[in-house]
DNA sequence: GTCTATAGTGCGATAGAC
DNA sequence: GTCTATCGCACTATAGAC
């Protein structure tokens, strides 16, 4: 019985909250704010409404008014949070990424088999951003909001995830499991669909292409070509 | 012999200079400018160094007087060439989705049989994005930037360029050339492999992957789906 | 046809009252 | 901890000289 949708979200809890509170946290001397409770409360709402806001219209055309307005926040209380309209790129930024990555990384490990480690890969990396379709989006498309030092952060990010997937597809080579074709390409491929699915959300909405038949059409493709 | 980069691009000369001056022939009122040869040479630097520097920094974030400084013409210059950035926005935005669409249909019209047309219509699509790559850059990534009354011209537009692969996918089904496996989604993961090559041209370009190679790569990994 | 100078607007950010 | 009021600036857009 291969993993689905629903139990995966049963099982995975991935509040925004506990983002906001590792932020918090590891942040507390440039926070000014001293109450836990209410840091976090207002960390959540600010990162959901910027998100909301930048999925509709983009974060450089997004203002902080727009964003005090949205969040019911003044701006004056907004800048209690975060120093700059650049650092709350780069917060939101940082810690979607690591999320997702920890996430990833912690449930394909515990798959050793190449074929079922492979299907695990698509489903976890599908069922993330259906979980959170607007933290994929933002960190997609708001690459170019980055200063050109923090250029090298998506990049990496991409190459890293990739790389999840040239390792077991080489594995599944080794073990005999795939034929030999192109192992760099076809994860470069299976990164475009992956992605595919959050960027074009809308599309397969008004199709009903649920997330459980979009990871198996995906698998199906793939393994037609690293199999037959 | 199939059909390769360097064989297309000696033979279709995809000028910017064509679009602007089309544009500049359709908007003799609103442009103030009344000798044609300026116009069109200076259309070309605004719509080039427009293209530049939204690959590079963004649409939104680009100013007036980046465009300025960079295009070597004053804002004054400029404004006597479009009525607003956002009108510029559009002209680079509908007259780039018109001329793609224009070449893909002709090129493939030529081709009847599915498998000859499908083969056709991925090169097609993959070679105009490799002569035009700052135009499909941002076409995809800019979008944002539309007012809330044009964001269905991009939508309709993929839906269209889709349609094709359908279309051309359900004919060799009928003729039995395919398998009846999932036309719409396989066209849509089509759709999904065409915009990598451009998206992420950084990654292929780092690894001495040539277009024609991309291609050869696209057709033997989606007919391997729907021949097998 | 192109320039410089500037008007007018709305932004990010902050100071200080409560 | 949150608010309002406001500063200084950089932007889009334009007017008028050349």
């Amino acid at each position: 019985m291969e993993l689905t949708f629903a139990k995966f979200s049963r099982e995975n809890n991935l509040s925004v909250e506990d983002i906001c509170r590792d932020f918090y946290l590891n942040n507390r001397e440039t926070i000014k704010i001293k109450k836990e409770a209410v840091a976090v409360k207002n960390l959540v709402t600010i990162l959901n409404t910027t998100l909301r806001l930048s999925n509709e219209m983009g974060f450089q055309s997004m203002t902080l008014r727009d964003l005090s307005r949205e969040s019911e926040l003044s701006m004056g209380a907004l800048y209690n949070y975060f120093q700059s309209k650049d650092e709350l790129f780069k917060i939101i930024h940082l810690n979607g990424m690591k999320l997702i990555t920890n996430i990833l990384i912690k449930q394909i490990e515990k798959e050793s088999d190449p074929d079922q480690k492979l299907r695990k890969a698509i489903r976890i990396h599908l069922y993330l951003s259906e979980m959170m379709p607007q933290w994929f989006y933002f960190l997609y498309m708001e690459t170019k909001n980055l200063k050109k030092e923090d250029r090298k952060i998506p990049i990496e990010s991409e190459l890293y995830t990739e790389r999840i997937f040239i390792d077991i597809i080489e594995k599944g080579v080794e073990s005999g499991t795939y034929l030999n074709r192109e192992p760099l390409m076809t994860a470069s491929i299976i990164k475009a669909m992956l992605q595919d699915w959050y960027l074009k959300r809308w599309k397969y909405t008004k199709r009903n292409v649920t997330v459980d038949h979009y990871a198996l059409f995906m698998i199906e493709f793939i393994e037609s070509y690293i199999k037959s």
